[in-house]
DNA sequence: TTGTACGCGTTATCAA
DNA sequence: TTGATAACGCGTACAA
């Protein structure tokens, strides 16, 4: 691989130094220089195809135009519009991602991060936050930029771009108090993260708000398997449910298996709501009602207030998106 | 945020040359170094919590120790087990993973490639290639170690490490025929891809073995829409047809959906099979059968390859992995 | 407006 | 075995 030209040759082959070559081709110090010469130094640059070597300038400049991401697990669907609008926004300002899959529990996350920083990445999105979580906590008192994505800290001062899950659960709580449902049920996520206890909460409320009795099973994950023993759970104690909400549309997956392994009928005998509404749930028999959650939006805002926060601009504090909800067969008139 | 503790300070507190700080530190150089100063001088570090400036080292070293992954879709659910795998076999050799997402088209994949190129990355995963590619082509012949993934070139110099598409088919087609299906259709997808031209090879060469008629309905690309288009068109060319062999997923998805729409039974009347078995099929209803693909052992080999690659090491040719069948109720006995 | 000189933190070469 | 020094490519005070 023939090597690449550097400033330097830049610089000779415009009959220039090489700080004069620096100057014009860097838009903040281009006004300085007297036009013609930058003229020369452009096309010089342009007949070489010059590219600054980004390892260099870093070294100078202390900033490497990459940010770093940790995701609790790459291979939840869940994420993958999440990292499409950072991505997005990010090529934008000429950013590039580094990715770090912390699917190994806490103590990998604050491993992941801190590998991140090593690196030198000018800033982090983190979508691995807990409701306490003094890794994120470090890392923002440490100064480097951060800010959370899907799931918040109960620390108001750290930029958060969240769904507004108060808002989504009293749009589907009413939509199946609308349809005639007056014994409605949650499985609720981990309540030590912000998604699991904020809907919990939310649930509470608006279900008391009605008039109705709180029934809420706790799964221990936002899988389908928990959701699954939450919904067995949920029958034992109230054989007369006929409505379920759940956190999450993989712990609404669960549901319906319970549901059929019970010998019920998904939609007549128990509505069942999802949260999230990822891809393929208007796939399934019968297709799921869920709170829809702009994921995508949700990634390409994460990553605007970071460089916000990079460029030394103020940042919100937590954001909300707004949710809908997707109606579909799993939530029927009672 | 505090300065980290440089190579020099870690020097002046064991009370050696910068340089011999460099060599104790260096695995590689360590041997050259008396034993005594070599303890005195990792002391120091461990008590510094010295971190070596991985720009400052890639400036000298020429390398970055991260790699490029060149995906066409970040939001194609295939490609999160990919990752996952390729992020797995990468943070074990100290590598970080650089990700260029190439959603708009041919001409955009150069650019994010040359993107990933400019910023030195030391290799190149890529899943984006087409059977005849000049944008990898020219990588590889630039001098860049590349490993091509899911999709390979007709170019064998190119490493590659692929799922085994003519014995995925064939398991596909030899359960359909022992089912007793004897008008089995194949819906492709694009032939400029390796996916979509072998796996259509591959039918039209067992359907001959087994002395059937090849039928075949080429889609536009591998997503859910072009696969209705493919089947309505099928449905009107052969009435008679009743398996569909799907080149993907998603296409299959699409013949579930146009089979319902013709008023037609899935599995009874037309049996379905897709290819890759992602994620959630076995909940669709009826579950779907596919042939199976390893993608996350399939990211995992791709990094392996590479880091051989750079590391200077030979690199195999295209490496084909064994595909199985998941078998579900949307292929029925016929 | 341009050139000089230096430093960013490392590693590599050469002497000692 | 160790130290001195240069170099990687770039940006930037400072001087001219």
């Amino acid at each position: 691989m023939t090597d690449r030209p550097t400033l330097k040759d830049v610089a000779a082959a415009a009959g220039v130094h090489v700080s004069t070559a620096s100057r014009a081709l860097n838009p903040a110090t281009q006004s300085v220089v007297n036009d013609q010469t930058v003229e020369k130094v452009l096309a010089a640059a342009e007949q070489l195809g010059y590219r600054p070597h980004p390892i260099a300038r870093s070294l100078r400049t202390n900033e490497t135009m990459s940010v770093g991401v940790v995701i609790p697990d790459v291979e939840n669907p869940l994420f993958a519009p999440i990292l499409a609008g950072i991505e997005a926004s990010l090529i934008d300002e000429g950013y590039s991602m580094l990715i770090g899959n912390a699917d190994r529990g806490e103590p990998h996350e604050a491993a992941v991060s801190a590998d991140l920083l090593d690196r030198q990445v000018d800033g982090l999105i983190m979508a691995t936050a807990r409701r306490h979580d003094p890794v994120v906590d470090k890392i923002h008192s440490g100064g480097t930029p951060v800010v959370l994505v899907n799931r918040r800290t109960t620390n108001d001062a750290h930029p958060a771009i969240v769904g507004d899950d108060q808002a989504g659960i009293n749009l589907a709580v009413d939509h199946l108090v609308s349809l005639g449902h007056t014994v409605i049920s949650h499985v609720a996520g981990p309540s030590s993260m912000s998604t699991g206890y904020g809907r919990r909460i939310a649930y509470e409320e608006r279900i008391r708000r009605h008039g109705l009795k709180v029934i809420v099973e706790e799964a221990s994950s936002f899988r389908v398997d928990p959701g699954i023993h939450a919904v067995e759970r949920l029958f034992e104690r109230e054989p007369g449910i006929t409505a379920i909400c759940a956190a999450n549309d993989l712990l609404a997956i669960g549901a319906y298996r319970a549901i059929n392994a019970a010998g019920k009928t998904i939609g007549s005998d128990v509505a069942v709501s999802g949260y999230n509404d990822m891809r393929l749930l208007d796939l399934m028999q019968p297709p799921m009602t869920a709170v829809h959650v702009a994921y995508r939006r949700m990634g390409a805002s994460a990553a605007e207030v970071l460089l916000d926060l990079i460029a030394g601009r103020k940042a919100p504090g937590p954001v909300l998106l707004e949710p809908s909800l997707s109606v579909r067969a799993s939530t029927m008139p009672h």
